[in-house]
DNA sequence: TCGCCAAACTTGATAGTGTCAAGTCGTGGT
DNA sequence: ACCACGACTTGACACTATCAAGTTTGGCGA
């Protein structure tokens, strides 16, 4: 294992939150299962937070690079269910890095340049592809209106998956793929019946 | 001040995860607050857990008393708006109770049956709502996915409001109102260009 | 009134935690 | 040879949850 110990608290960090959750994190128990005096990690990450950043950061340049990929032959070719099925896919794959990435009160992303940046690029691919989708007549605000509407949806669906009552009702992953697309595609077409 | 130890302990940690999210709630704190001995908390609620599994009940039940009332004056005319926006406004006015309801790492909701009942009549106050808005001609299966994307859509708003990078961005209450409504109706109306 | 019993609360102790403040140790550069 | 600096260790302190006792207190039957 070349691994650095940085990167061993960090993977420590994310399987535990990926696992239990973001609370109940202690250093004191990664330091030891990595080997090291308790106080080791703290030469990394000089703050119980900054860790939560770090982790952050990497969730949002994971998630910019895999939202903003070029469409896949297996992928749908409606873009709106593609990107939700892209969202809670990346949610559930790397469920250690989401639950960080949007808890402000958890990983103050504003505290640090690169991870702010990261958090900017995520969003920024976003709205691109909203705004490809939508075409050149499309407003600003009209954009940003359904880049926030798209964004709201797959997060929903992404968290109440993840933490919430849906996950244990929808067990295999067919079934999830199933009814992310679904509701994504009812989405797309409306939400309520016309 | 004639309320019960039980009661005081419920407002300050309901009033904790509203402030500061759930991480680092203290009972010896709390208990300090309150001015009674460190161990008397516990006497209440045998466990951590325990106290955000009663949080998590109040929460389901004033949420579900919010999403069944009839439609005021004040509102919007349109039921999918109407229902996010109530959804949202909940979570504001209820943050406390909001950010622990839907995490099922902090409160398990499914050891206590009160808990798992609330929770369940709050689901399914949704789902009426949803089938009163599609009609009778609606399949059960139409209606749980059309619920779940509005649930879907609405829980993403509010999270990314609560805790997310919106809450910054959208600071006086009339913008939120405002925003809130184009998302729900962008949605109602469809997601992608028709 | 007395006794008593269970619930509400206190006190004490233990193990685990974050974090401050010092040390040690090896490695690269001058 | 020196030494400065980063990576790490050691020790200490205050704080936390939680277990295991004790103690108070209010109500109720005899």
């Amino acid at each position: 294992m070349a691994q650095t110990l940085r990167e061993k608290v960090i993977k420590a960090a994310v399987k535990h939150v990926a696992d239990n959750g973001p609370d109940g994190l202690s250093f004191r128990q990664i330091a030891a299962d990595a080997g090291v005096s308790h106080q080791a990690p703290y030469h990394h990450f000089g703050d119980r937070s900054a860790i939560f950043g770090e982790i952050a950061l990497q969730g949002f340049r994971k998630f910019t690079a895999v939202m903003g990929a070029p469409a896949r032959a297996d992928e749908d070719t409606e873009n709106c269910v593609r990107l939700c099925e892209r969202y809670v896919d990346f949610a559930i794959a790397n469920k250690g890095h989401f639950r960080v990435m949007f808890r402000a009160d958890l990983c103050q992303i504003h505290e640090s340049p690169e991870t702010q940046k990261a958090a900017d690029d995520a969003f920024a691919t976003l709205l691109a592809a909203v705004s490809e989708m939508l075409g050149d007549s499309a407003s600003v605000d009209e954009i940003r209106i359904q880049a926030t509407a798209m964004w709201s949806l797959a997060h929903g669906l992404a968290t109440l998956i993840i933490d919430g009552p849906l996950e244990k009702k929808i067990g295999k992953v067919s079934d999830r793929r199933a009814l992310v697309r679904s509701v994504a595609r009812r989405a797309a077409d409306g939400l309520r019946r016309v």
